[in-house]
DNA sequence: CTTACTGTATTAGATACCTAATACACTGAG
DNA sequence: CTCAGTGTATTAGGTATCTAATACAGTAAG
């Protein structure tokens, strides 16, 4: 699926939420496709049940997942694109950060630019090397 | 001199040690001139002394402040530039973060550029408009 | 029904971080 | 010297997070 940064200073519980909604974005995941069980996860990713169950719940409460109790749990039918505005506010955050991060290492425009061109392109080629 | 989010999940001894690299990286602090002392910068963060502290213990530990114990904080006489590996060092794990977050968004590249350009010309402003 | 798997809930303990209140040693100005 | 301002250190308490160990309720297959 994905890996834990323990580095990051984000709860684990956020990474995987955000882990989740990445390979879904990415079509990893596709509507009604069931996800790992909160222990098989758990298991995969060396973490507490507790924890990857705190994330499936979040992403049930947001529309993302469904959960189906005894059963399983699978990716809801209806995606629910972050409308634009949503995406807006989002991106708002993590972009400020970005570049917060960047000046004080002290880069330029540029270089946070192709940072960023690179991040997008790994990203995407681990997704296609795991499928 | 700068802003804590409560929200971000990074400590905020990180977000006051990265203020400042930031305050130097943009020109507000030149080689050599004073930081406010624990206490004032604590005050005005409106965070713990012992938070300050840490950061600034840091900052030293890294030759980017110079400490005169009794007398106050001082920026390096050497800012000690972050060479050319580092910076790229600092930006892949940054970009990694922010394309992640785009992407678990649902935004596409073009959206994630655009949203940084605006955003290190929000961070430059919000530096002018204080100087 | 039995079994094995789901998600969920509870309790306890460990760690990191932040806060608060002090105290100490050093420096420079009056 | 006195005093106010430095950075530093210590102790205590609170909160959030993660882990661990259980237990419970629902579902599906044999």
């Amino acid at each position: 699926m994905f890996a834990i940064n323990p580095a990051d200073p984000a709860p684990i519980w956020r990474q995987i939420e955000e882990g989740v909604r990445r390979l879904i974005a990415l079509g990893a995941l596709s509507p009604g496709a069931g996800v790992p069980s909160v222990r098989d996860l758990a298991k995969d990713l060396r973490v507490n049940p507790n924890t990857v169950a705190r994330a499936y719940q979040r992403l049930s409460e947001s529309g993302v997942l469904v959960v189906k109790r005894g059963e399983g749990t699978y990716v809801s039918d209806t995606p629910s694109h972050p409308k634009k505005g949503e995406r807006s506010e989002l991106l708002r955050d993590a972009s400020l950060r970005y570049a917060s991060a960047a000046i004080a290492a002290g880069a330029e425009l540029s270089e946070a630019e192709e940072a960023l061109r690179q991040a997008f392109e790994r990203v995407v080629k681990e997704h296609r090397r795991r499928a």
